[in-house]
DNA sequence: ATTAGCACTCCATCGAGTCGAGTGCTAACA
DNA sequence: TGTTAGCACTCGACTCGATGGAGTGCTAAT
């Protein structure tokens, strides 16, 4: 037995319908739901090897059926129309206050979330390791020294030091240049000790601000290597009653405050990167074997990618969720195309 | 009819016992629980004058009593045995990581939230409006501006400008003192029309650059005037089964994430710097009427103060989560000494 | 191959019955 | 007068069985 056109067409009815309502589909009423003209009989038949086949399940004897993992797996690869939406009103939104990573990407998980009413995850950039773009120090005033790092893709971080008494201006001038030529284009792994030994010696007596601004630097590369998820929405899964069970709600919103394993989540194949799909239990996150998540890669720089997620009911509207995925995917490109130029 | 030595003895008794259980408490309980040697006859009585009294109310007819807004009240105020507590090994935790004061915040609102089992909320420093103290512009490569900008408090803002042609480095050592001169020391409201204009003048050739500077300061300091709030635990909430009701947990999650009206709730009374108790519907925020959250003040510097929030069922365990706060603050208040020395 | 018809299954819902914790009241007692 | 024992009563929680309906699977007719 195979799947024929008509089976096809029964399936995706089902799942259509189940996605709409959350509730078991009966022949009944697939019989008038199609254009196919064929008798709640004949349905039944075909709904039966249907789900000898794999694709639907009974929740219980006599119940209707609904789609199994393997029902919308076969429902997203192949069934899906998949239809470009318009997300200006979003795109409006974000172009307003986008000017730091940081709040833009919190801004893209909002008005993610908001839009497709489940729950979002964004990532940041993953560096391997970032490189020391340019290191500054300034006096701030007479007892603390502004050290500016700003690292590979214009992360800019910076660290409050005491300011060691004796040291004049003239000093810290000396200090900017030599930490600039030694450090410059080095990742962590590279500030190896016989670099460390050359800064020393290249600036003579200032060795205990050097240690200290080694620290500074090493935090700061070391910082970002923890990628930070943005997540919003999270309460937008008690809207449907399949996951707002107690314990599933409970275990699942602790995941998305904790956002501890949410990581993993978003780098599975991370080499693909396209949209993903991931059903049930496809995904590694335990807590979320009765969701369905979608993720989308987009490109930060050449070769540096973030990542969306999006957490859902497994009967989630995967169509306008991959199409504003799409849309957002292709946008988010183009802004840091332009922001590079 | 008054509140006499033993009507308080069995109220504190009810409530003792109920912040425990969660369940009505009956008068067989507390006529064992006690070491009044009363028959539960004579705890009745005395339980149905409290009733009329207003501190202790029945769920229904017939069921055990549950202490009122009324009750916790009095027994916040009077009847709560404050005791300190160490908070040690929260302590050790803290320091570790505390450097910046961001990660410092949501560190506290972390291991408050693991120690006492509830939803905790943890505000940065409110400042009026602050005034700049130092601003830096260098050129980190050929193509990018980068303006650091430092504010009260040492809030260190970073902003990336697109490097204007023709910019040679000696019109950047200009610009940098002549901002410096004119700007350290004030704050946005004092940035008006003619500062601008005596920039400008004073800065021959490159007001265009003084136009996109003033936007970067203008929208460094504003961005702090939306005190940032940190949460930890929101989904403690849900392991209090009078919480977890469904409309009930959803309503606090949302808040929680949004974190919108939490500024005001941590607001009220902010001129009392001691340690405050909002019962049921005492707070402002609609959806925690069922709740209670208690609040506590610390210092960072003379006059500026940052705010914790703990919120939990009314049937909180007052006496931890106070004893705890006042630790805290304490500690923190430590903190932000030393690190002004 | 399709369909009408029918018996069957199983969940959801409702109401009746039971249990038990807890109360309020009364009367007796110290 | 304050305390207590006793008892009737209330009301939610739980159980059990009956009912209804949605939906199925099978069979026989078309």
């Amino acid at each position: 037995m195979e799947l024929d056109e008509r089976k096809l067409k029964i399936l995706q009815a089902i799942i259509k319908n189940y996605l709409e309502t959350g509730e078991p589909v009966g022949s009944r009423t697939i019989s008038k739901f199609t254009d196919l003209n064929l008798s709640s009989a004949t349905i039944r038949n075909e709904m039966s090897d249907l789900e000898e086949l794999g694709y639907i399940v009974q929740p219980y004897t006599s119940a209707g059926r609904i789609p199994s993992d393997k029902g919308y797996r076969l429902y997203v690869d192949t069934m899906m129309q998949s239809r470009m939406l318009e997300v200006e009103q979003m795109w409006d939104a974000l172009n307003d206050k986008a000017d730091k990573m940081e709040t833009l990407l919190q801004q893209v998980a909002k008005l993610l979330a908001v839009n497709t009413n489940y729950a979002t995850l964004v990532t940041g950039p993953q560096y391997r390791s970032r490189k020391v773009k340019f290191i500054q120090l300034t006096d701030v005033d007479e007892t603390q020294l502004l050290a500016v790092i700003v690292l590979e893709g214009n992360i800019v971080k910076n660290k409050m030091l005491p300011l060691a008494a004796g040291l004049e201006k003239e000093d810290i001038l000396k200090l900017n240049i030599v930490l600039n030529t030694y450090l410059t284009g080095l990742d962590m792994s590279e500030i190896n000790l016989s670099v460390i030994a050359k800064l020393k010696e290249q600036s003579d007596g200032l060795g205990n601000v050097i240690t200290e601004l080694l620290d500074a630097i090493a935090q700061a590369i070391s910082e970002e290597e923890d990628i930070p998820v943005y997540t919003s929405g999270a309460t937008n899964i008690l809207k449907y009653p399949e996951l707002s069970d107690h314990h599933v709600a409970s275990d699942l919103l602790y995941e998305l405050e904790e956002k501890k394993y949410l990581t993993d989540l978003l780098n599975e194949n991370s080499e693909e990167h396209g949209i993903q799909v991931y059903i049930g239990q496809e995904t590694s996150v335990e807590s979320m074997k009765d969701c369905s998540v979608v993720t989308a890669t987009y490109e930060i720089e050449d070769g540096i990618y973030g990542r969306i997620g999006i957490v859902g009911p497994k009967r989630m509207d995967y169509e306008k969720v991959v199409g504003t995925l799409q849309t957002l995917k292709t946008q988010l490109d183009d802004i840091f195309k332009k922001n590079k130029e």
